[in-house]
RNA sequence: CUCCCGGUAGCUCAGCUGGAUAGAGCAUCUGCCUUCUAAGCAGAGGGUCGCAGGUUCGAAUCCUGCCCGGGAGGCCA
């Protein structure tokens, strides 16, 4: 619709030899904040005045004295400083409406060109559960997903594991100690282990696993410091490593359990480690020695450095460390070639925030490569605050007091989490209401938005027990008594449904369809309370009933892009 | 010190590729259940869009400076 409006002014404003446009795209077409201003509107004349001395007005009138001739446009109006304003005759208005009708699969977003997209996202890491951080990266990157393959494109969604290096190693101390204290020693957890009880329960499992396979005689005195705990450690038991990779494994398995529950669904999970197959034939090495090939690294103080300042960071990073473990930008370096390798149109990164000084030096190792590194795109999701009423909830990761996402799920239930997760831009910090997320009214929007779906189930019972006959051929041949300015008003919200899905798809964001569909429900809910909707007046009720199903088609479409439910009784 | 994000109603936030009177929810106040779910609706009050300049027909939106809040600047991840 917009597209033909910008057409026919593309038309008209060649015809009248006028300057400043060379495209129809460039035209300015919009939906107007209300319905006073038209179904569609441009601001086309006062851009186009700014380059001719013209007055607004008078361009204006130029261009429509041909438009008017179209018949699915009822009027043209100039207002204000030089706006046009259109209306449209209302068979072009109810064509949405009959396609939400008969649509029994999710509604597409149109005109977008197919792609193959990657987005990686949570890729907590494996040494303890998902907290509620990672929690709102999952709901954006599932939400995200499930908006992109609207658009016909075929999403992929990763999780990057990291399963090497010290912090498993770490990982697999943390738990010794703890499963050392069963028996009774009293150890004092070093401050680089983790803390949370997590770990005491992992313990207790390995011991019922493996008796005492673990235990070895410890030293009258004990190592006071990390350090010196991981030498002994190593030294009495040969096979250590077991104890990282047992908790490792177990940790995931609970990651992937949380992750399912709260709706999100990754297609792979891709190991670190993996980087490193084959040792020294292994894709990391690959990669290392063409960069020292290349020139883009080099030796200094016994590391290796990228020459990163080359392409725009701050400064050169090192890949391996001198005592010759590689960085966890080594790995990331690699795994990011790995995913250009994959061939890919887009990629798409989900960071919290404090990792936006990280990307300088991914863009520059992707550039030294010789890879486009506008093909990836990363989306920085901001921190997350509980507050319970008025009191802020306490939340560190370190000290193991973090608030598991699991355990926020348990208290307010899947639905309230995502959408409050969803409803915020996620660049920006989130105040969680624990209390507010938990109220079963409608101060809480995302009951809000259930119920209107909830009441138009139940309002198809009621059509039922009262004897009606409902058809949508009869539906949509009644649309046209639609008129009143609660149903002019639902109708024009469920059209703008596909101009917010492509707005969300284009800028790669959610929470405005969060926004709509708030909108939504609440102009139904209005509509519901002004008109009686199972009307013995046939054509009304006809109408009525098909605004009513066309509105929850569009709710229950966008709640599964959301990946909210829709319960049909509450 | 440098860089990034933010500052919009009492609170939580939309709007930011410049456009018509700056929006929503909560909170406050006032109404509405013999009628399809009152788990709802209708209405009222509430604003120097952080401050000061600039750009232009037009600025919450773009530019510059400043103030305030948060984050980042590892051979951590």
């Amino acid at each position: 619709m917009k597209e033909d409006i910008q057409k026919l002014l593309f038309q008209e404003i060649k015809a009248s030899n006028l300057k400043g446009v060379t495209r129809a795209s460039q035209i300015e077409v919009f939906e107007p904040k209300t319905l006073e201003f038209g179904d569609w509107t441009s601001n086309i004349c006062m851009k186009l005045a700014a380059k001719s001395d013209d007055n607004p007005r008078e361009i204006a009138e130029r261009l429509i004295e041909n438009l008017t001739k179209e018949d699915w446009i009822t009027k043209i109006e100039i207002a204000g400083a030089g706006f046009l304003n259109f209306y449209l005759s209302s068979e072009q208005k109810f064509n949405f409406i009959e396609q939400c009708l008969e649509q029994k699969e999710p509604l597409l977003i149109q005109g977008k060109v197919k792609q193959r997209i990657l987005i990686e996202y949570v890729s907590s890491n494996p040494t303890g559960p998902i907290h509620i951080g990672h929690g709102r990266g999952a709901a954006l990157g599932s939400a995200l997903s499930n908006l992109l393959s609207r658009a016909g494109s075929e999403v992929k969604q990763e999780y990057y594991v990291n399963d090497q290096g010290l912090q498993i190693e770490t990982l697999g101390l943390s738990l010794l100690l703890n499963y050392l204290s069963l028996d009774g020693e009293r150890i004092k957890l070093p401050k680089e282990c983790y803390q949370g009880d997590y770990l005491k329960t992992l313990a207790s499992d390995l011991k019922k696993n493996e008796k005492n396979k673990y235990k070895f005689a410890l030293p009258e005195k004990l190592p006071t410091n990390f350090d010196d705990w991981l030498v002994l450690v190593k030294k009495e038991l040969s096979d250590f490593k077991e104890l990282g990779k047992f908790a490792l494994t177990k940790i995931l398995d609970g990651i992937m359990t949380d992750l399912k529950e709260f709706n999100t669904f990754h297609d792979d999970f891709f190991f670190e480690s993996s980087l490193f197959k084959d040792s020294k034939k292994s894709e990391f090495h690959k990669t290392l020695d063409y960069l020292s090939k290349k020139g883009l690294s080099y030796d200094k103080d016994g590391a290796i450095w990228y020459r990163s300042t080359d392409f725009g960071d701050e400064k050169d990073r090192v890949l391996i460390r001198e005592n010759e473990a590689p960085t966890y930008f080594a790995s990331d370096l690699v795994y990011h070639k790995n995913k250009f390798d994959r061939k890919f149109d887009e990629m798409i990164n989900l960071w919290g925030s404090d990792h936006h000084g990280y990307l300088p030096r991914i863009n520059a190792s992707l550039k030294g490569l010789g890879y486009e590194s506008k093909k990836l795109k990363t989306i920085f999701i901001q921190f997350v605050s509980l507050i319970r009423g008025k009191n802020k909830v306490s939340m560190s990761t370190r000290s193991g007091e973090f608030v598991s996402l699991k355990k926020l799920i348990d208290e307010v239930g899947v639905d309230a989490v995502r959408y409050f997760f969803l409803e915020r831009r996620s660049d920006q910090t989130l105040e969680f209401d624990i209390e507010l997320a938990k109220k079963k009214n409608k101060d809480n929007p995302v009951y809000y938005i259930q119920y209107a779906n909830a009441r138009i189930c139940s309002l198809m019972k009621e059509l039922q027990e009262r004897g009606f006959n409902y058809s949508h051929k009869e539906g949509s041949k009644a649309l046209s008594s639609l008129s009143s300015a609660k149903e002019n008003e639902l109708v024009s919200q469920i059209n703008s449904y596909q101009l917010t899905l492509e707005r969300c798809f284009d800028k790669r964001e959610i929470h405005s369809l969060c926004f709509y569909l708030r909108d939504l429900a609440a102009i139904f809910h209005s509509f519901y309370n002004s008109h009686p909707i199972i009307d013995k007046d046939d054509g009304s009720r006809n109408a009525r009933i098909a605004l009513s199903l066309a509105t929850q088609a569009v709710i229950k479409d966008g709640l599964s892009i959301l990946g909210i439910g829709a319960p049909e009784k509450m």
